[in-house]
DNA sequence: ATAACAGTACTGGTATACAAGCATCAGTCG
DNA sequence: CGACTGATGCTTGTATACCAGTACTGTTAT
């Protein structure tokens, strides 16, 4: 066997985000989005074959992105049994807190002197949006995500971000289940205000304290639905996907 | 489509860290060992069919693997083309500097009163284990790794691990580089001393100077290692995967 | 009625076959 | 001698077939 290589570029493959239009990627973001947004409701049986089918590919994309899913926390597999969307682990929650407060909380220290201009235009119009009276909950978590993706961009620890994204979607997750019937954005969207005009007066350890308080409020949030509606949460770790008698017409 | 589902506990299949000893696992947890201890040097081509071939198994647990291993960094795949032991990126080392700083001093400040004793003697036993001298570089390496696993542990954040892990093993990677020629691991057998000792005395803030001091300490370590044989490192991020001519008899 | 047992339809894990695309090689032409 | 071009062997992506194992069904024996 001999291989004759050449040195080649493939700069243009890692630009953006978007690297390859593979199935595999569509199905993965597909999935991940419907298992955030609770379009698939945790507990809910995900077959390898229906979503095949239903998505019109293989197995293969979407036996892929299980694993992907299953890597970060969302989805379960058992074996011979089924995979399952992930109950909200409150176990896991607290540890995606945890882990979110201390990255994001690190990189308001973080901050450079003069900050990117372009970056806190585009904050600035973000926070505008969110103002906007009778706004989506949904349309309030996209902006919401893009708002602190940027505040962490801003400290030039923008690729930590997957990290952070990860923790946040067990967040919002969990924020979702109880968000349409009760919170209120507005409070958060103030809350964000506070932390960017800290930010934009370099005054590091108001922003931190600000950012502490919004992200404890957020996981406050969390607990009173937890409180209010505890059958969502898995009760414990370890607990079995309860599959019910589901009966559908052909 | 009718289904009669049952109450099932699978408990058992989460137990331990094990799982389930599936083909796609071990291959998973080997070629991540390989990548790690550079017995897959930076760079490498993985071919899927040759792995599976010398691994004994087929394309399909072999090429879910090597999925995991893109998305944690440590591989890159240009589909058409060939998979790739990542090179080690110095932004990515920054990153995962910066993830890993953020979250073990934030569990610092989240110490219980009173530790967990199996922890604290586990600790202090591995700590002994890190004074031997003429200590194996890969053994050490080891204890290091259980060393701050078991510190993150005693904040009862231990379930944040695999997060940690993922950033520790891109910055030991890139130590490893180096390590063989240059670096003592007593010194930093030592800092690990002086953290516990800190913690041992409730004196958070002596615990997480001496932290970020360590941490840092390492960070430095990989910056030397960097200046002096750059072409270990990616010069960019988007750079090729530079294929060379190989000739092998068969 | 109830418990035990074979049957069956489903699961995910694995192996394999095929398809699309890239990089090199060999030949050819200018 | 250099540039172009089809052939070739590799790559990963996708589709499919088969396997072992699970959990339900319906029947049978008690």
């Amino acid at each position: 066997m001999h291989r004759h290589f050449r040195a080649v570029d493939y700069s243009e493959c890692m630009a953006g985000s978007g690297r390859q239009r593979t199935n595999r990627r569509v199905v993965h973001e597909t999935l991940r989005r419907q298992v955030l947004t609770l379009e698939l409701p945790p507990g809910s049986a995900l077959s390898e074959n229906e979503l095949a089918a239903a998505l019109g590919v293989s197995r293969t994309p979407v036996r892929e992105s299980l694993i992907l899913l299953a890597e970060e926390g969302l989805v379960q597999v058992f074996p011979q049994v089924g995979s399952f969307v992930s109950r909200v682990d409150p176990e896991r929650v607290a540890d995606a807190q945890f882990l979110r407060e201390a990255v994001e909380l690190a990189a308001l220290d973080d901050l450079p002197a003069d900050l990117d201009a372009d970056l806190v235009a585009e904050l600035r119009d973000n926070l505008a949006a969110q103002q906007r009276p009778g706004i989506d909950v949904e349309e309030f978590f996209t902006l919401d995500e893009e708002f602190h993706r940027g505040l962490l961009g801003l400290s030039s620890h923008g690729r930590a971000w997957s990290t952070v994204a990860s923790a946040k979607g067990h967040l919002d997750r969990a924020r979702r289940l109880g968000l349409y019937e009760a919170g209120s954005p507005a409070v958060f969207a103030d809350q964000h205000q506070e932390i960017f005009q800290a930010v934009l007066d370099n005054d590091v350890e108001r922003a931190r304290s600000r950012m502490r308080r919004h992200l404890r409020a957020v996981f406050e949030d969390i607990e009173q639905i937890r409180s209010r509606s505890p059958e969502l949460f898995a009760s414990n770790s370890g607990a079995a996907p309860v599959r019910r008698n589901v009966v559908v017409w052909e």
